[in-house]
DNA sequence: AGTCTAGGATAGTGCTCCTATCCAGCAAGC
DNA sequence: GCTTGCTGGATAGGAGCACTATCCTAGACT
């Protein structure tokens, strides 16, 4: 398959996929000479890949780059592999740089709480957790701690049906892509239906409100 | 309280307040004389809560002022008001336009079976909720409509969780407030929690796998 | 043989979110 | 009174990101 069928059956055009290979997202194709490459299914797999997690995820290139290396990482387990892709995956958003030592130690009393012993002690995800929560603290939100306590168990059963989802009969780099899809997708339905939610319990609460 | 106080006590530039005071996130200063203003204590508030809305939500401006301009119209209900809110806090992540009478017979099943009655019959989410669903199918996810029985009540628990934690007895600007910055942080708590279920929950099945 | 297209390099575009500069008018201290 | 500095307002400039367009020459297809 050359480039332009390539671009015509996923609907990214050369240029965006010359740009994707330069930036690494993307293995050159295979070159028949040198001027024509052949590309094959698995550049339209990840190319498909590529364009879910950025216009559903809205995940930067970058960070599409962090996955991507993860993955070519072949001396790590799939769960090292995961744990990177948790980090790159963490969106980009700002939390103030908490160096509370107080609010690290509630971070890490909510993952005690929740029972999950197997996250590494240096996840940078903790310290995201604590910036969090000084947020929440300084917003006057009244939802911590006695709030994680509703979050937990819903958010473990939630971990729980997705990580079983994954299908550990395949090769590595499918476990990789069925999990990165699965954090940034069902991650968007989950805030979707999450809306959806609050749309019908604000009218339960609020209809008649001024 | 001068321009320049309001800075210093946000952390918020002279320059990005007078941008935001353009674009009508915050209203401009009760004018003392031709070259001076004075602001106060709710421009504090605001100006943090569009700090908070940006840094952690990644809110774009645009939904900022779609946000204000719905705190601005006194005649609708808190309920419409939040309805609005819902929409623009949407985020900007594209999700493909189905088109698909089936899809979106898809998301209306899902809502009514989540007894979500008080959703719009037309709110824009429905739509989107289709979108997702077409990815997932597409992604070849497992997860739906068997995976739509496992969210449901989770998400119905967290949404009316939120929602009764919002005060009522406060005026409807203060309530737009808790409304958008539960929906907004704490979704992103949701979210980090999750991400540090998935890292425990993929060491319990991966952690030896090559 | 001539037209097309590929791959590679590089420069430019459009968008968003600020940031910097300029201006002239008041405020307050000396 | 006069300087110094800050103000609101306007407008231009800039950084970052994710592409996109152009140019070039070698090789492929007809």
């Amino acid at each position: 398959m050359r480039i332009s069928e390539l671009a015509d059956s996923t609907g990214v055009s050369v240029a965006t996929i010359k740009y994707y290979v330069r930036e690494g997202l993307l293995s050159p194709g295979r070159k028949l000479s040198e001027r024509l490459a052949d590309y094959d299914d698995q550049h339209v797999r990840r190319l498909r890949l590529l364009r879910v997690l950025r216009d559903v995820g809205a995940v930067p290139v970058g960070a599409l780059k962090a996955l991507v290396d993860a993955t070519q990482d072949r001396s790590a387990s799939v769960h090292d592999m995961f744990g990177k892709a948790c980090d790159a995956l963490r969106t980009e958003t700002t939390v103030p740089e908490t160096s509370d030592i107080h609010l690290r130690e509630l971070a890490d009393q909510i993952v005690d709480r929740a029972g999950w012993t197997k996250v590494r002690p240096d996840a940078p995800e903790r310290d995201h957790l604590a910036g969090i929560i000084s947020v929440i603290l300084d917003s006057g939100l009244p939802t911590d701690p006695e709030g994680a306590a509703t979050y937990l168990p819903l958010v473990d059963a939630l971990a729980t049906y997705e990580l079983d989802q994954i299908d550990a009969t395949q090769d590595r780099e499918a476990m990789m892509e069925q999990m990165v899809v699965g954090q940034v997708v069902l991650g968007e339905f989950l805030l979707c239906l999450r809306r959806l939610a609050h749309e019908h319990h604000s009218a339960l609460r609020f209809a008649e409100r001024r």
